[in-house]
DNA sequence: CTTGAAAAGAACTGCCT
DNA sequence: AGGCAGTTCTTTTCAAG
Protein backbone atom coordinates (compact mmCIF):
# COMPACT_ATOMS: atom_id res chain seq x y z
CA UNK A 1 0.00 0.00 0.00
CA UNK A 2 1.32 3.52 -0.96
CA UNK A 3 1.62 6.19 1.17
CA UNK A 4 0.27 9.62 -0.17
CA UNK A 5 0.27 13.21 1.16
CA UNK A 6 -2.39 15.97 0.73
CA UNK A 7 -0.40 17.24 -2.60
CA UNK A 8 -0.22 13.56 -4.22
CA UNK A 9 -4.04 13.49 -3.56
CA UNK A 10 -4.43 16.42 -4.82
CA UNK A 11 -2.39 15.68 -7.97
CA UNK A 12 -4.46 12.43 -8.40
CA UNK A 13 -7.85 14.04 -7.91
CA UNK A 14 -7.10 16.59 -10.72
CA UNK A 15 -6.02 13.91 -13.29
CA UNK A 16 -8.79 12.32 -12.53
CA UNK A 17 -10.84 15.12 -14.02
CA UNK A 18 -8.57 15.45 -16.76
CA UNK A 19 -5.87 12.89 -17.91
CA UNK A 20 -4.47 15.13 -20.38
CA UNK A 21 -3.20 17.80 -18.59
CA UNK A 22 0.56 18.81 -18.52
CA UNK A 23 2.83 18.94 -15.87
CA UNK A 24 2.57 22.37 -15.75
CA UNK A 25 -1.18 23.27 -15.70
CA UNK A 26 -0.93 20.60 -12.57
CA UNK A 27 1.38 22.28 -10.70
CA UNK A 28 -0.39 25.73 -11.09
CA UNK A 29 -3.34 23.46 -9.10
CA UNK A 30 -1.51 22.08 -6.42
CA UNK A 31 0.80 24.70 -6.09
CA UNK A 32 4.01 22.87 -7.34
CA UNK A 33 6.69 24.22 -10.15
CA UNK A 34 6.86 22.00 -13.33
CA UNK A 35 9.26 19.44 -12.75
CA UNK A 36 8.13 18.67 -8.88
CA UNK A 37 5.03 18.11 -10.25
CA UNK A 38 6.37 15.64 -12.86
CA UNK A 39 8.30 13.75 -10.62
CA UNK A 40 5.34 13.71 -7.81
CA UNK A 41 3.46 11.68 -10.91
CA UNK A 42 6.50 9.97 -12.03
CA UNK A 43 6.82 8.45 -8.86
CA UNK A 44 2.81 7.90 -8.51
CA UNK A 45 3.42 5.65 -12.08
CA UNK A 46 6.25 3.99 -11.07
CA UNK A 47 4.73 2.85 -7.46
CA UNK A 48 1.67 1.56 -9.17
CA UNK A 49 -0.74 4.06 -7.87
CA UNK A 50 -0.92 5.32 -12.05
CA UNK A 51 -1.46 2.02 -13.91
CA UNK A 52 -1.64 4.14 -17.02
CA UNK A 53 -3.74 5.94 -19.00
CA UNK A 54 -7.47 4.59 -20.96
CA UNK A 55 -9.65 5.90 -23.95
CA UNK A 56 -12.66 6.95 -22.91
CA UNK A 57 -14.66 5.56 -26.07
CA UNK A 58 -18.49 6.72 -27.24
CA UNK A 59 -20.11 3.39 -27.59
CA UNK A 60 -23.12 5.20 -29.31
CA UNK A 61 -21.43 7.33 -31.22
CA UNK A 62 -19.43 3.78 -32.32
CA UNK A 63 -23.05 2.53 -33.49
CA UNK A 64 -23.18 0.58 -30.26
CA UNK A 65 -26.47 1.94 -28.50
CA UNK A 66 -27.31 -1.08 -26.28
CA UNK A 67 -25.45 -1.59 -23.31
CA UNK A 68 -26.38 -4.59 -21.07
CA UNK A 69 -25.35 -5.90 -17.30
CA UNK A 70 -25.24 -10.01 -17.01
CA UNK A 71 -25.19 -11.81 -14.18
CA UNK A 72 -24.12 -15.30 -14.50
CA UNK A 73 -24.32 -18.70 -12.01
CA UNK A 74 -22.61 -21.58 -13.45
CA UNK A 75 -23.75 -24.56 -13.53
CA UNK A 76 -20.93 -27.20 -12.49
CA UNK A 77 -18.40 -25.22 -11.15
CA UNK A 78 -15.06 -26.50 -10.44
CA UNK A 79 -11.54 -25.51 -12.01
CA UNK A 80 -12.17 -26.51 -15.48
CA UNK A 81 -15.30 -24.58 -16.06
CA UNK A 82 -14.11 -21.61 -14.85
CA UNK A 83 -11.51 -21.68 -16.79
CA UNK A 84 -13.56 -22.42 -20.14
CA UNK A 85 -15.70 -20.13 -19.06
CA UNK A 86 -13.54 -17.46 -18.93
CA UNK A 87 -11.99 -18.91 -22.04
CA UNK A 88 -15.15 -18.94 -24.19
CA UNK A 89 -15.76 -15.51 -23.21
CA UNK A 90 -12.70 -14.21 -24.43
CA UNK A 91 -14.00 -15.17 -27.92
CA UNK A 92 -17.17 -12.75 -27.64
CA UNK A 93 -15.93 -8.74 -28.94
CA UNK A 94 -18.64 -7.37 -27.43
CA UNK A 95 -18.32 -8.23 -24.14
CA UNK A 96 -16.26 -4.97 -22.22
CA UNK A 97 -16.00 -6.75 -18.67
CA UNK A 98 -15.57 -10.09 -17.20
CA UNK A 99 -15.81 -9.75 -13.67
CA UNK A 100 -15.35 -13.19 -11.38
CA UNK A 101 -17.53 -12.25 -8.46
CA UNK A 102 -18.58 -13.77 -5.40
CA UNK A 103 -21.96 -13.97 -4.77
CA UNK A 104 -25.51 -14.34 -5.86
CA UNK A 105 -23.75 -15.20 -9.07
CA UNK A 106 -20.55 -16.43 -10.35
CA UNK A 107 -19.73 -13.94 -13.18
CA UNK A 108 -20.66 -10.53 -13.69
CA UNK A 109 -20.41 -9.37 -18.15
CA UNK A 110 -21.00 -5.99 -19.26
CA UNK A 111 -21.70 -6.40 -23.40
CA UNK A 112 -22.58 -3.94 -26.10
CA UNK A 113 -24.36 -3.93 -29.11
CA UNK A 114 -25.66 -1.96 -31.79
CA UNK A 115 -29.41 -2.60 -30.89
CA UNK A 116 -31.70 -4.98 -29.08
CA UNK A 117 -31.96 -7.35 -31.97
CA UNK A 118 -28.57 -7.49 -31.97
CA UNK A 119 -28.27 -8.07 -28.05
CA UNK A 120 -30.84 -10.72 -28.33
CA UNK A 121 -29.29 -12.28 -30.97
CA UNK A 122 -25.75 -12.17 -29.12
CA UNK A 123 -27.52 -13.19 -26.04
CA UNK A 124 -29.20 -16.41 -27.60
CA UNK A 125 -25.76 -17.67 -29.80
CA UNK A 126 -23.49 -16.48 -27.77
CA UNK A 127 -24.14 -16.07 -23.81
CA UNK A 128 -26.79 -18.82 -23.59
CA UNK A 129 -24.35 -21.21 -25.12
CA UNK A 130 -21.32 -20.36 -22.88
CA UNK A 131 -20.00 -23.79 -21.67
CA UNK A 132 -21.14 -24.28 -18.01
CA UNK A 133 -23.54 -21.36 -18.30
CA UNK A 134 -26.53 -22.17 -16.14
CA UNK A 135 -29.05 -18.68 -14.78
CA UNK A 136 -28.43 -16.22 -16.69
CA UNK A 137 -30.23 -12.85 -15.48
CA UNK A 138 -29.79 -9.19 -17.88
CA UNK A 139 -30.14 -5.85 -16.61
CA UNK A 140 -30.14 -2.90 -19.41
CA UNK A 141 -28.38 0.62 -18.96
CA UNK A 142 -30.35 3.39 -19.09
CA UNK A 143 -27.80 5.71 -17.96
CA UNK A 144 -24.57 5.91 -16.09
CA UNK A 145 -22.31 8.13 -13.98
CA UNK A 146 -18.55 7.82 -13.27
CA UNK A 147 -16.68 9.38 -9.79
CA UNK A 148 -13.44 9.35 -9.29
CA UNK A 149 -14.11 7.30 -6.05
CA UNK A 150 -12.08 7.67 -2.85
CA UNK A 151 -8.21 8.77 -3.25
CA UNK A 152 -6.18 8.25 -0.25
CA UNK B 1 -23.56 7.76 -35.24
CA UNK B 2 -20.12 7.98 -36.74
CA UNK B 3 -18.47 6.42 -39.98
CA UNK B 4 -15.10 4.77 -39.64
CA UNK B 5 -12.56 3.96 -42.20
CA UNK B 6 -10.03 0.99 -41.47
CA UNK B 7 -7.72 3.31 -40.38
CA UNK B 8 -9.96 5.26 -37.68
CA UNK B 9 -10.26 1.11 -36.66
CA UNK B 10 -6.71 0.53 -36.29
CA UNK B 11 -5.78 3.77 -34.92
CA UNK B 12 -8.74 3.28 -31.94
CA UNK B 13 -7.63 -0.15 -31.38
CA UNK B 14 -3.93 1.11 -30.83
CA UNK B 15 -5.06 3.87 -28.94
CA UNK B 16 -7.18 1.73 -26.35
CA UNK B 17 -4.36 -0.71 -25.66
CA UNK B 18 -2.13 2.72 -24.81
CA UNK B 19 -3.75 5.85 -24.82
CA UNK B 20 -0.39 7.67 -23.88
CA UNK B 21 1.00 6.92 -27.60
CA UNK B 22 2.42 9.92 -29.47
CA UNK B 23 0.66 10.83 -32.59
CA UNK B 24 4.02 10.04 -34.72
CA UNK B 25 3.69 6.26 -32.84
CA UNK B 26 0.44 5.99 -33.99
CA UNK B 27 1.15 6.60 -37.68
CA UNK B 28 3.81 4.28 -37.46
CA UNK B 29 1.49 1.50 -36.95
CA UNK B 30 -1.01 2.54 -39.10
CA UNK B 31 1.09 4.08 -42.26
CA UNK B 32 0.39 7.51 -41.84
CA UNK B 33 2.54 10.74 -41.33
CA UNK B 34 2.36 12.30 -37.90
CA UNK B 35 0.32 15.57 -38.64
CA UNK B 36 -1.84 13.19 -40.77
CA UNK B 37 -2.40 10.94 -37.93
CA UNK B 38 -2.92 13.56 -35.52
CA UNK B 39 -5.58 15.12 -37.77
CA UNK B 40 -7.58 11.83 -37.50
CA UNK B 41 -7.69 11.50 -33.88
CA UNK B 42 -8.95 14.94 -33.45
CA UNK B 43 -11.53 14.29 -35.78
CA UNK B 44 -12.64 11.44 -33.57
CA UNK B 45 -12.44 13.28 -30.71
CA UNK B 46 -14.58 16.40 -32.24
CA UNK B 47 -17.17 13.80 -33.97
CA UNK B 48 -17.66 12.57 -30.37
CA UNK B 49 -15.99 9.13 -30.92
CA UNK B 50 -13.08 9.69 -28.17
CA UNK B 51 -14.74 11.50 -25.27
CA UNK B 52 -11.27 11.84 -23.60
CA UNK B 53 -8.28 9.91 -21.22
CA UNK B 54 -8.81 8.57 -17.77
CA UNK B 55 -6.93 7.68 -15.06
CA UNK B 56 -6.91 4.03 -14.25
CA UNK B 57 -6.07 4.18 -10.40
CA UNK B 58 -4.95 0.81 -8.59
CA UNK B 59 -7.30 0.58 -5.88
CA UNK B 60 -5.77 -1.84 -4.30
CA UNK B 61 -2.63 0.44 -4.06
CA UNK B 62 -4.05 3.13 -2.56
CA UNK B 63 -5.68 0.93 0.11
CA UNK B 64 -9.06 -0.35 -0.93
CA UNK B 65 -8.89 -3.85 -1.23
CA UNK B 66 -12.60 -4.67 -1.68
CA UNK B 67 -14.68 -3.47 -4.21
CA UNK B 68 -18.16 -4.73 -4.50
CA UNK B 69 -20.95 -4.46 -6.88
CA UNK B 70 -24.40 -3.53 -5.34
CA UNK B 71 -28.01 -4.23 -7.08
CA UNK B 72 -30.30 -1.76 -5.45
CA UNK B 73 -34.67 -2.29 -5.65
CA UNK B 74 -36.40 0.78 -5.03
CA UNK B 75 -38.97 0.84 -2.69
CA UNK B 76 -41.73 3.32 -3.99
CA UNK B 77 -40.92 4.36 -7.50
CA UNK B 78 -41.24 7.60 -9.28
CA UNK B 79 -39.24 10.84 -10.22
CA UNK B 80 -39.11 12.22 -6.56
CA UNK B 81 -37.35 9.24 -5.68
CA UNK B 82 -35.43 8.38 -8.73
CA UNK B 83 -33.59 12.18 -8.27
CA UNK B 84 -33.28 11.50 -4.01
CA UNK B 85 -31.96 8.51 -4.54
CA UNK B 86 -29.14 9.44 -7.17
CA UNK B 87 -28.52 12.91 -5.28
CA UNK B 88 -27.61 10.76 -1.80
CA UNK B 89 -25.58 7.94 -3.59
CA UNK B 90 -23.35 10.97 -5.03
CA UNK B 91 -22.59 11.94 -1.51
CA UNK B 92 -20.68 8.91 -0.57
CA UNK B 93 -17.02 8.96 -1.65
CA UNK B 94 -16.64 5.28 -1.81
CA UNK B 95 -19.16 5.07 -4.68
CA UNK B 96 -17.42 4.48 -8.21
CA UNK B 97 -20.12 4.00 -10.45
CA UNK B 98 -23.92 4.85 -10.54
CA UNK B 99 -26.22 2.80 -13.03
CA UNK B 100 -29.32 3.46 -13.82
CA UNK B 101 -30.64 -0.23 -15.16
CA UNK B 102 -33.82 -1.54 -16.29
CA UNK B 103 -34.45 -5.09 -14.89
CA UNK B 104 -34.25 -6.92 -11.98
CA UNK B 105 -32.49 -4.01 -10.26
CA UNK B 106 -33.19 -0.16 -10.40
CA UNK B 107 -29.71 0.84 -9.73
CA UNK B 108 -26.54 -0.75 -9.73
CA UNK B 109 -23.57 0.68 -8.01
CA UNK B 110 -19.78 -0.24 -7.92
CA UNK B 111 -17.93 0.73 -4.27
CA UNK B 112 -14.60 0.07 -3.10
CA UNK B 113 -13.94 -0.22 0.23
CA UNK B 114 -11.01 -0.70 2.51
CA UNK B 115 -11.57 -3.75 3.71
CA UNK B 116 -14.89 -6.20 4.62
CA UNK B 117 -14.83 -4.84 7.84
CA UNK B 118 -15.05 -0.94 5.90
CA UNK B 119 -17.60 -2.37 2.94
CA UNK B 120 -19.84 -3.67 6.16
CA UNK B 121 -19.88 -0.36 8.28
CA UNK B 122 -20.77 1.44 4.61
CA UNK B 123 -23.12 -1.12 3.49
CA UNK B 124 -25.00 -0.54 6.82
CA UNK B 125 -24.57 3.21 7.56
CA UNK B 126 -24.55 5.16 4.30
CA UNK B 127 -26.13 1.97 1.71
CA UNK B 128 -28.78 0.77 3.45
CA UNK B 129 -30.37 3.91 4.43
CA UNK B 130 -30.28 5.37 1.09
CA UNK B 131 -33.80 7.34 0.60
CA UNK B 132 -35.79 4.88 -1.13
CA UNK B 133 -33.49 1.23 -0.73
CA UNK B 134 -35.66 -1.49 -0.85
CA UNK B 135 -33.79 -5.11 -1.83
CA UNK B 136 -30.14 -4.78 -1.54
CA UNK B 137 -28.12 -7.74 -3.29
CA UNK B 138 -23.93 -7.88 -3.19
CA UNK B 139 -21.47 -9.08 -5.19
CA UNK B 140 -17.91 -9.06 -4.18
CA UNK B 141 -15.18 -8.79 -7.09
CA UNK B 142 -12.43 -11.47 -7.19
CA UNK B 143 -10.67 -10.32 -10.54
CA UNK B 144 -11.75 -8.74 -13.50
CA UNK B 145 -10.66 -7.90 -17.14
CA UNK B 146 -11.81 -5.45 -18.83
CA UNK B 147 -11.24 -5.64 -22.92
CA UNK B 148 -11.30 -2.53 -25.69
CA UNK B 149 -14.96 -4.40 -26.97
CA UNK B 150 -16.23 -3.77 -30.53
CA UNK B 151 -14.71 -0.90 -32.53
CA UNK B 152 -16.74 0.06 -35.34
C1' DC C 1 11.57 21.76 -2.34
C1' DT C 2 12.79 25.87 -5.74
C1' DT C 3 14.28 28.43 -10.30
C1' DG C 4 16.49 28.42 -14.77
C1' DA C 5 17.93 26.26 -18.70
C1' DA C 6 18.75 23.10 -22.35
C1' DA C 7 17.70 19.21 -25.43
C1' DA C 8 14.38 16.12 -27.24
C1' DG C 9 10.05 15.19 -28.57
C1' DA C 10 5.24 15.94 -29.30
C1' DA C 11 1.58 19.01 -30.65
C1' DC C 12 -0.20 22.10 -33.80
C1' DT C 13 -0.35 25.29 -38.27
C1' DG C 14 -0.06 26.53 -43.11
C1' DC C 15 0.86 25.33 -47.49
C1' DC C 16 1.04 22.19 -51.31
C1' DT C 17 -0.18 17.71 -53.87
C1' DA D 1 -8.04 13.15 -47.86
C1' DG D 2 -2.28 13.02 -47.28
C1' DG D 3 2.69 14.88 -46.85
C1' DC D 4 6.34 18.35 -45.69
C1' DA D 5 8.30 21.96 -43.21
C1' DG D 6 8.21 24.91 -39.65
C1' DT D 7 6.58 26.87 -35.01
C1' DT D 8 5.07 26.34 -30.39
C1' DC D 9 4.50 23.80 -26.38
C1' DT D 10 5.51 19.97 -23.25
C1' DT D 11 8.36 16.64 -21.57
C1' DT D 12 12.48 15.23 -19.60
C1' DT D 13 16.81 15.97 -17.68
C1' DC D 14 20.25 18.70 -15.59
C1' DA D 15 22.69 22.25 -12.52
C1' DA D 16 22.62 25.24 -8.65
C1' DG D 17 20.33 27.27 -4.43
Amino acid sequence: MIELDETDRHLLRALARDATQSAGALGRQVGLSQPATWRRIRRLEEAGAIRGRRLRLNAEALGYGVTVFLGIKLGRKGQASLADFERAVSAIPEVQTVEHVLGMYDFRLRVVARDLADFERLLRRRIMTLPGAGEVEANVLLSEERRPGPIG
